[in-house]
DNA sequence: CCTATACTTCGCCAATTAACGAATTATAGG
DNA sequence: CCTATAATTCGTTAATTGGCGAAGTATAGG
């Protein structure tokens, strides 16, 4: 029960609902989420571990990096989760909106974009 | 996403999510609820109605009582929450029991199980 | 009608949560 | 070693949520 409380939980955000649909593209750094999402770093990187906690998503570091995935754990509580989310959103219109900013944002440099957490 | 996030914040609450599990073996009234969750009455109807409006129940009056069900429309959002829930919780020790207590419930006469809703 | 009963609505309180900025940690590169 | 940068942790605040009891609504049965 906890640990399905935790995914329920952790998807009772939008933000953090944006964030796994549009992690469907491949892994992204924290700060390619934050330019999506366009909040705060520490309430992003908040965000990021309650989806860790969860399980909903893995993390890798590189340098001053840390590159976020959709789980690949084979768990099916966790793949029914993102399968269940993947569907019930394929067509919203948020989740359609970021797939298309995403595609800029990852062909963003990336010293560019995290500079100063690139708010432009 | 308006509709998935109410799905998802009313699967965020363990009282809702038991109830939705023993609901799985048909439908009960309130009262019957109440008796099983052990909550103040207008607590239980207040969780009820989060279930409501996230779809994932369905309700039907008949003189003084309030029958709740599990949701059977069509909806595959709908049915992927709760086939995903169901999956996710089937051997969950609370579930479990749940599932032996809500015998009792049942079996007892629903004038006495109501009456001062029931504090036995 | 009047009472009892099943449920809902309302107002309140305590706990949780999402947001921010400031301070801190960790790493890459002078 | 020193600075810049990416991310996290911490402290605060405003909003939300789960709980309760009291009051209100609706229905069954004298």
């Amino acid at each position: 029960m906890r640990d399905f409380l935790n995914v329920t939980r952790a998807l009772s955000d939008p933000n953090r609902v944006r964030t796994l649909m549009f992690l469907q593209g491949g892994e992204l750094c924290l700060c390619q989420i934050i330019k999506m999402l366009g909040l705060a770093p520490s309430t992003v990187s908040k965000h990021m571990t309650v989806l860790y906690n969860a399980r909903l998503v893995e993390s890798r570091k590189e340098g001053r990096w840390v590159f976020y995935r959709l789980s690949e754990a084979r768990n099916p509580v966790i793949r029914g989760a993102i399968a269940w989310a993947r569907g019930a959103l394929a067509k919203d219109k948020q989740t359609l909106a970021d797939a298309r900013a995403i595609k800029a944002v990852r062909k963003t440099n990336k010293e560019k974009l995290c500079a100063s957490y690139g708010r432009s």
